[in-house]
DNA sequence: ACTTTACTTTGGAAAGC
DNA sequence: GCTTTAAAAAGTAAAGT
């Protein structure tokens, strides 16, 4: 009865040690990233329902921890890219994709792709772009899904694409390499994807 | 009536042509073969009749992939087995060779809202992520093969064990994006 | 800017780490 | 899980001209 006992402890300990660890896990890379509190809670509450499902056999802490954060972000509209988890993770971007897959399918988390469009605060912020821009991207990125021009794209290059062609509009212009910067994605990438969204919806970018 | 126009791709296929093979004398006979064993246990030899790549086993196994029909999977095959009796190397007369899968694309002739038919045919059936690749991937049971589905509407089939597998996999998805008038 | 090469995803077998 | 093979889809990326 005692060494049953005092196994319940340790497990209990082993359990608790894991759990702080992930946890701690999560407010780092929560805090390198800037997320706020809600985010950090969500990520804790996904974690937790993957530990209660037994999804961490087989698999690093460290992994689903960095895979919860991905889909808190996602959960609240504040998406980050599985490049920008990784950078702040110890587990490759594979490895971070292919856990939240798992994690996302065992908890039927049931998240669409990221939209491009919850892209746009924090890219437009970033490049101190106001509220306008950021309407006028946001106007341009419902009318590129409308006319199918969003399909198979990467969201963070039409985001960047029509953040670069609102802040043209709006005489507040950046420069595709500072928008790229930002968004993490190659000049190339905003200049096909502008190209297109300028030419299907008629949009004349004076240079 | 329906004929997907189907086009294959690659087969891959598997079978024994011996109990055992030699592969370092077989890398020093034929030309062009690579074989690292720390690298790989198999031996890589590429073939150009009909064009495939062979991985040949210690074990006498043989993987060939990379054929466009499952005849020229027969085909090199069969020149595979005539090439090592020609240097002294004995093969099994009437070896079974399984098709293990087969790879090919077809095209649904329009422009697809790939949001739409993640939602359509359900977001725990598919897998969407366009941050990563721009197709979206569904899984069908039956026939059991895993389509690629492009927002140009062309298609990439695979899993599937004959080219029957394919056609109607692709049937399958043209029928469920059409009864959610997707299509 | 344009071209070329290359990596992302899917599936399966092989022998071994 | 990884390693190696082949091939398509379309997007993105990097390197060389």
């Amino acid at each position: 009865r005692l060494r049953k006992w005092q196994r319940r402890i340790r497990v209990s300990n082993a359990t608790e040690r894991n759990l702080a660890f992930a946890l701690s896990e999560l407010d780092r890379m929560a805090s390198a990233l800037g997320l706020p509190r809600t985010v950090r809670e969500t990520a804790a509450v996904v974690y937790r329902k993957a530990v209660d499902k037994n999804l961490i056999r087989g698999r690093s802490i460290e992994g689903v921890a960095a895979a919860a954060l991905y889909a808190a972000c996602r959960q609240c509209s504040v998406p980050r890219t599985l490049d920008e988890i990784e950078e702040v993770s110890r587990v490759s971007r594979k490895e971070i994709g292919r856990t939240y897959r798992f994690i996302s399918r065992e908890l039927a988390l049931k998240l669409m792709p990221t939209s491009p469009i919850d892209y746009v605060p924090r890219f437009c912020s970033g490049l101190n772009l106001k509220g306008e821009v950021q309407s006028k991207s946001v106007e341009i990125l419902r009318q590129a899904s409308e006319k199918e021009l969003t399909s198979g794209r990467g969201p963070t290059g039409v985001a960047a694409a029509a953040i670069y062609i609102a802040s043209i509009l709006c005489g507040e212009r950046r420069t595709q390499r500072e928008v790229a910067d930002v968004a993490g994605v190659t000049e190339v990438t905003i200049r096909n994807r502008y190209k297109e969204l300028a030419e299907e919806l008629d949009i004349e970018i004076i240079l | 009536m329906s004929e997907s126009s189907i086009k294959i791709e690659n087969v891959v296929a598997s079978t024994k042509l011996a109990e055992e093979f030699d592969l370092t004398l077989i890398e020093s006979q034929f030309e062009g073969a690579e074989y690292n064993k720390q690298k790989f246990p198999g031996l890589v030899y590429r073939v150009s009749d009909p064009k495939a790549a062979f991985l040949v086993f210690t074990s006498g196994k043989v993987v060939c992939t990379g054929a466009k029909n499952v005849a020229d999977v027969h085909t090199v095959i069969g020149n595979m087995a005539k090439k090592l009796n020609s240097i002294g190397i004995k093969t099994i007369e009437n070896p079974q060779i399984t098709v293990q899968n087969i790879v090919a694309s077809a095209d649904l002739h329009t422009i697809l809202n790939l949001n739409a038919i993640a939602i359509g045919l359900g977001l725990e059936n598919i897998e969407y992520e366009p941050e990563q690749f721009p197709g979206l991937v569904y899984r069908i049971d039956e026939p059991k093969v895993v389509v690629l589905i492009f927002s140009s509407g062309k298609l990439v089939v695979t899993g599937g064990k004959s080219p029957e597998d394919c056609e109607r996999g692709v049937e399958v998805v043209r029928q469920q994006l059409d009864n959610m008038g997707l299509l």
